[in-house]
RNA sequence: GGCUGGGUAGCUCAGUUGGUUAGAGCGCAGGACUCAUAAUCCUGAGGUCGGGAGUUCAAAUCUCCCCCCCGCCA
């Protein structure tokens, strides 16, 4: 059996996701996860929450809660909302466990024993009123070049040259204004990742299920040159810093950089899942452990790409043990809202709960991937959700379910219909559905997903295309086995709609196929010829129309969620 | 400033290694049907494929220059 292992780029902790977060890693990779489980794979899809760093303190400090308090605050929120839009994690783990925190030792002391790791001292800001070293950008100051009062540490949006924060003239706390800064020693732990520089290169080129843009992202870094890079912090909140097993002298209040911690949590998370689960983690990353005939995909934006492709790799590779690397990796552009960007920290946009609150999980669901930021940024505007959900969902395949169940109960009563043979047109209906399963399946192997949705939609209107073409309701009049025949052959079709549908809209396909009694074992993605799928629910099983699949979104919604959320 | 990616019908997007009248969905117009959530089905209108030059028997597709958008990096 196929074993493929799937992560979604984690998201961080401060606060609920938004739309095009939840587009660009999470849905498809769910999705993906649903698709390969239906077909017979035999998946682990693993996501967790990344909490450590900076920004998490300041969110925590700004809402008036101890870190930790407002961590598992979020954590529970995030896993909710994952929850409503249905994610099928096998595990939705945390970056701050107890695991990780196992494996990220692991790993530096592993680095450090291959000679990738060295103490280095540097001059950083320090805050004294906030009591904290200041990350770059959050030392501001008087530009050196050109004067400008507001220039962040890292760089200035005035002139646009790159600052090192201890060049500003002036500095001061850009988290409390506070001028009583000062430059103090400090001593990382640096990855030594020149050293890895034709190892990774190497690496990358072998790796041949890479879209063009991942592998060329992966190679501009390392033509560039890779920078040795501090892997430690001085934070209270992370992963602590040993030596021999216990606190690494010197390195008493510092943890871990969250760039280091979070990308070794996909490991993490998936022990969390077997210590919950008594499953082996090994043979998910191991190779010598089983984790050599995994398929190991990774779903993640644009901006996630170097990440993936270089920077966790060095660790994993760097180790010199043989753990499993990624395989396929899926990257997504952005979502806009309204000619920006949607915004975690201008709140511009739709975030996950409040999506939930307006609409169904599968309306999001299905218009985020319908229209997914593939090939470019795709745009999002609540007209065109309504659209989608409307036409789609509501008129082609709704309509249809209501139009079929109706016209069978009423004429046949609640039983498949016994009775006629199938024609013509039934064997037109199967060339056809089979050759759009084919290319369905296809798409998804290739997690190709605006295509996918679109040749879901085809199927579906081709329930619609052939009642148009049999018009079972004239037939009726004159030929009733004729008749009986035709709603079957479109009730068995209406069942293989639900089938293909649970990828993308989980929820309601499960309803259709439930209306239909089709059991949980018989919901497999198909891979028979549809001759014998249009004809496969048993004579006389009893089925009971749905209740109306989807509302339709009014104008007048449309115009009350664009005061709501401020869509200009 | 450097580098990805993008600029194709009113809107959102497809267009494989260059090859007959450039496609889909939505929207629009007309028709059909009346089982159904005023749903569905069929047909049609609509594009000098960002601009310019070049290569070629032939370019949305290749080359060069320019303009605009998003992003990344410096």
């Amino acid at each position: 059996m196929t074993r493929i292992l799937i992560t979604s780029a984690l998201p961080y902790i401060n606060g609920i996701k938004h739309l095009g977060n939840l587009a660009g890693s999470m849905l498809p990779a769910d999705i993906y996860a649903r698709f390969e489980r239906m077909r017979g794979s035999e998946v682990l899809y693993i996501c967790a929450t990344d909490e450590h760093g900076t920004p998490a303190e300041l969110a925590a400090e700004a809402a008036g809660q101890s870190i930790q308090d407002y961590c598992n605050e979020q954590y529970e929120l995030q896993r909710a909302a994952g929850e409503g839009f249905s994610l099928s994690y096998d595990w939705f783990g945390r970056s701050s466990s107890q695991q990780n925190l196992e494996f990220t030792q692991h790993f530096a002391e592993r680095l450090e024993a291959e000679g990738l790791i060295e103490e280095r001292t540097s001059k950083q800001v320090y805050s004294i009123d906030d009591k904290r070293f200041l990350p770059d950008r959050y030392v501001e100051g008087t530009c050196p070049h050109c004067k400008e009062e507001k220039a962040r540490g890292d760089q200035c949006d005035a002139c646009g040259r790159l600052l090192d924060p201890v060049d500003l003239i002036k500095p001061y706390s850009a988290i409390s204004g506070s001028y009583n800064v000062e430059l103090r020693d400090t001593t990382h732990l640096f990855l030594k990742q020149a050293k890895m520089q034709d190892t990774i290169k190497g690496w990358v080129k072998n790796s041949d299920q890479w879209p063009p843009l991942a592998k060329s992202i992966a190679l501009k870094w390392l033509d560039e040159g890779l920078q040795d890079r501090a892997i430690t912090r001085d934070l209270s909140w992370g992963i602590p810093v040993l030596k021999d097993g216990k606190v690494r002298p010197g390195f008493e209040n510092k943890v871990f950089y969250v760039w280091f911690d979070a990308p070794i949590e996909y490991i993490g998370a998936t022990k969390e899942w077997a210590d919950a689960t008594g499953n082996s983690w090994q043979s998910w990353w191991r190779k010598d452990q089983g984790a050599s005939d995994v398929s190991y995909v990774q779903f993640m934006g644009k901006d996630n790409v170097a990440f993936h492709t270089v920077s966790f790799p060095i660790t994993l590779i760097g180790s010199g043990e043989p753990w499993k690397t990624v395989d396929r990796l899926k990257a997504f552009n952005w979502v806009t809202w309204y000619g920006g960007k949607f915004s975690t920290s201008e709140k511009r946009g739709i975030f996950m709960d409040q999506a939930l609150e307006i609409a169904p999980s599968d309306y999001w669901r299905w218009h985020l991937m319908a229209n997914a930021p593939e090939s470019s940024d795709a745009a999002f505007t609540l007209e065109q959700f309504q659209a989608t959900v409307n036409s789609d969902l509501a008129n082609v395949l709704g309509n249809f379910v209501n139009r079929i169940t109706k016209f069978a109960a009423a004429k046949f009563g609640e039983q498949i219909p016994t009775g006629g043979k199938p024609g013509d047109l039934e064997t037109k209906l199967h060339l056809e559905l089979d050759s759009r399963l084919k290319a369905l399946t296809e798409y998804h192997s290739n997690m190709e997903y605006r295509k996918a949705a679109a040749e879901t939609r085809a199927i579906w209107a081709m329930g619609n295309e052939y009642l148009a073409e049999c018009a079972p309701w004239t037939v009726i009049k004159t030929d009733q086995e004729q008749a009986a025949m035709i709603v079957r052959t479109a009730l068995n079709l209406l069942v293989i709609m639900g089938i293909i549908a649970k990828p993308f809209i989980p929820d309601t396909a499960d309803k259709i196929l439930s209306a239909m009694n089709v059991p949980d074992n018989n919901r497999n993605w198909p891979n028979e010829s549809s001759r014998t799928l249009l004809d496969a629910l048993p004579a006389s099983l009893p089925f009971s129309a749905p209740e109306m699949l989807f509302k339709k979104i009014e104008d007048e919604q449309v115009e009350e969620w664009s005061k709501i959320f401020k869509a200009e």
